[in-house]
DNA sequence: GAGTGGTCTAGACCACTGC
DNA sequence: CAGTGGTCTAGACCACTCG
């Protein structure tokens, strides 16, 4: 016989689903509590167990973080523990040490068939295109160009980034309501053109890890693309395989 | 008052160490399947729940795989699942085709300071290095040098390595019952060296990545040390962050 | 239809936090 | 002490696989 039903989905996901839209919304905001899981038992009338196990998924998927005897709390990128999610840089030996993001230009162009496709936009709508430098005590380790989408960053400038202290995704989070909740990476190892190389001061030529990001935000909708690249001298990307 | 409960250890997390242990032993090999959910509810003398929560964690752990309506199965690299979960190499454009490991060679060796530190072994002690090609379609792209403890690894040869038709981890598996569950991999950019140019066929000093892993089996006792020099021209190293 | 994993419930109790 | 997340149980029922 065929299969019953092609589209079930269990009670759980779809308490869970309705959880992550009041995320969306904006009914609970990152940082904040949302209700206890018996509060939300009630409301949406199923047991406190389902609406458990739909909050163990979003605690998996780290976009809520459960702390014990207090409540579940929406992420967010201020957060000193999300600083090293998404930047997966160690040094080679000694501890880890924080990073600075140095803005260096901030302009608008028109999407061409790459940037549209990877951000899933019309070719020939606007985005901002940024270029900064991240150094790890002083020195220059990264120069990223980081492609946005135009119509969700609206307001972006070189000064905006230059006065904000803190991560450029927390600056997202808070400025522009965007969080990004997953990226993927492809890595490769490529020769450091002349600008990238006197910027991260190496050789022209030199080795240098290329990290091209898409990030996506709720719904796995892509709302930024970046390119870095990483000067491997002193410092390393480390990966959990498991 | 003070903690009061210091090494605090759930239930289902008690059990989930037993039925571990049970793999670790042997008591089920990989490919087959553990006793169903009950029956080790019956056996630990737990609630099915109970056993079913330990059972969560493992499958997340990728220490085991349920399969509705069939069992749960002890993890296998035999898997062609399991293939693309310590090799995170995908061409830049086009489908995902399958490697072919080529043994180079394969000789003893004592430890010296950095492998007995990285392999937790004493200085001196044998160890088994292997060096081997991993192609796509034909070409060259990897070229690894591989670090094993000798007295886990008695017998293996370079004749053993040319015999065996799979992946590195399922004849680890299989023939030496070493079971690879978790890695770490640092990654840099390098420049070719004359050898491995030669081998990867690029040009001396082209950039390649090199990628360190470290592999632990259960317990997180580390088994295999291995750099490899991956060619990133024609593919590129795919990660997810989440 | 029997057996397995997957879902859902209701209720009890434990561990942690903060007032 | 009240409120929160965390654990554990027992039982019912659903979805899937296979003979």
């Amino acid at each position: 016989m065929a299969q019953e039903s092609p589209t079930f989905s269990p009670l759980y996901r779809q308490i869970k689903t309705l959880i992550v839209q009041g995320l969306e919304n904006g009914e609970w905001r990152p940082g904040e509590a949302i209700p206890s899981e018996s509060d939300l038992a009630v409301r949406f009338n199923v047991s406190q167990g389902t609406v458990r196990k739909a909050i163990d998924e979003m605690a998996a998927e780290n976009l809520v973080v459960r702390r014990q005897g207090k409540g579940t709390y929406v992420a967010t990128h201020s957060d000193p523990r999300a600083f090293f999610r998404f930047l997966r840089l160690v040094p080679l030996s000694g501890e880890v040490e924080p990073s600075i993001s140095v803005p260096l230009e901030c302009w608008r162009a028109k999407a061409g068939p790459e940037a549209a496709k990877t951000l899933q936009i019309n070719i020939g709508e606007p985005i901002i295109i940024v270029r900064r430098l991240l150094q790890f005590s002083g020195k220059p380790v990264v120069v990223d160009e980081i492609y946005l989408p135009g119509d969700v960053f609206t307001g972006l400038t070189l000064d905006v980034l230059k006065d904000y202290q803190g991560s450029l995704y927390s600056l997202f989070e808070s400025r522009f309501g965007v969080r990004m909740i997953h990226a993927e990476e492809r890595i490769r190892a490529v020769a450091a053109d002349r600008v990238s190389a006197d910027l991260l001061g190496v050789a022209e030529g030199a080795p240098l890890l290329s990290v091209e990001r898409v990030s996506l935000t709720y719904g796995d909708k892509p709302v930024e693309w970046r390119r870095g690249l990483y000067c491997t001298a002193e410092h390393c990307y480390l990966n959990e395989l498991s």
